[in-house]
DNA sequence: TGTACATCAGTGAACGCGCGTTCACTGATGTAC
DNA sequence: TGTACATCAGTGAACGCGCGTTCACTGATGTAC
């Protein structure tokens, strides 16, 4: 294949980022390479660099796109039945779509680097914090549960953290 | 140097974990190579398969080590004082000797082949759970801002996210 | 509208590099007598 | 207590391997006239 139009080349590159939001969320940043991106996107690794400058920016992009998707998501959904769903277990079990602020928080919760993705990272938690009022600490639990249930999903206590989450924030809910 | 004594090697062996215990929390796992955790034991690389049998085994039982320290702690500090200490800045800023669901968290969320390490952590989070009458809400909430607030750190927002955690959950303390 | 040329998105092989792991070797430790 | 031998923790070079990144090349797209 040689030369692609611009708006193709412009519809891959947002390709690129979505299947990447995706991937991190799902593997974490270092479970997945440029080459499995390209891939998934049905393009070789090669041509990465045409669109960015290093696996870092990508990271950063894709923290961005994940977080302006949760947006559209909080603009839509009642806030009771949102946080009802995040502690629910197809959230656990489904990390690629799920919440940035914990699918990217383990990774980037180590100082490294990647100043851009910490920045992306620190927006998106702002949004958050607005959407619920300045509540953080409401945002920490959700965070935390999520976090917790995955890591510790198949055993029973998996269940009980977010049971126990949503009885301590959404207690009316069934 | 040739063989060592007895009493040497299992010494070496405990200061292995003991090392990779905090190496794993500061930067993840994937970021502390095995030659890492050797070379800090002033040991070299090759000797580290006299002891386990592969990285992954190491990854359990710092995990079990981390855990282990926790418990220690947690039955001399008073619950109040435990929380306002989990969710202050020196805290956040000292991952290698902080809380193992917070900092081991963010790698085992991913569902990997790592089984040894995930069941330790669990175990871990029952003993947590133990301690707090079994609401994981509130460990959910502690995790949740320390990951958000490691994840954040240098904005503003981190601080912000560690004093509304500790007004929800410890409000008499200062 | 048509032609000639420049551009550049995508290809696929290749590059260093660091990683987890293996292995032949060393020599002090542990053991059998 | 002393000697001879077996053991095995630690050494350091080497192994494949996958990674992020580079690069010469291709050929359809975009542009200038």
């Amino acid at each position: 294949m040689g030369r692609v139009s611009q708006a193709q080349a412009q519809e891959n590159r947002k390709q690129i980022v979505r299947i990447a939001a995706r991937l991190f969320r799902e593997r974490g940043v270092a479970g997945v390479s440029v080459a499995d991106v390209m891939a998934e996107a049905g393009l070789t690794h090669g041509g990465f660099y045409k669109h960015f400058a290093s696996k870092e920016a990508l990271v950063a992009e894709a923290v961005a796109q994940a977080f302006a998707q949760r947006a559209d998501l909080l603009a839509t959904v009642p806030r009771d039945a949102f946080i009802a769903g995040y502690l629910s277990a197809a959230h656990r079990d489904a990390a690629g779509d799920g919440c940035p602020s914990a699918g990217f928080g383990g990774d980037l919760a180590r100082a490294g680097q990647d100043a851009g993705a910490r920045a992306e990272y620190a927006r998106g938690v702002e949004m958050y914090a607005d959407w619920l009022d300045g509540d953080l600490a409401t945002l920490s639990t959700m965070v935390g549960a999520i976090i917790l249930a995955r890591a510790t999903a198949g055993t029973d206590v998996s269940d009980r953290i977010l049971a126990t989450a949503r009885d301590r924030l959404v207690p009316r809910a069934v």
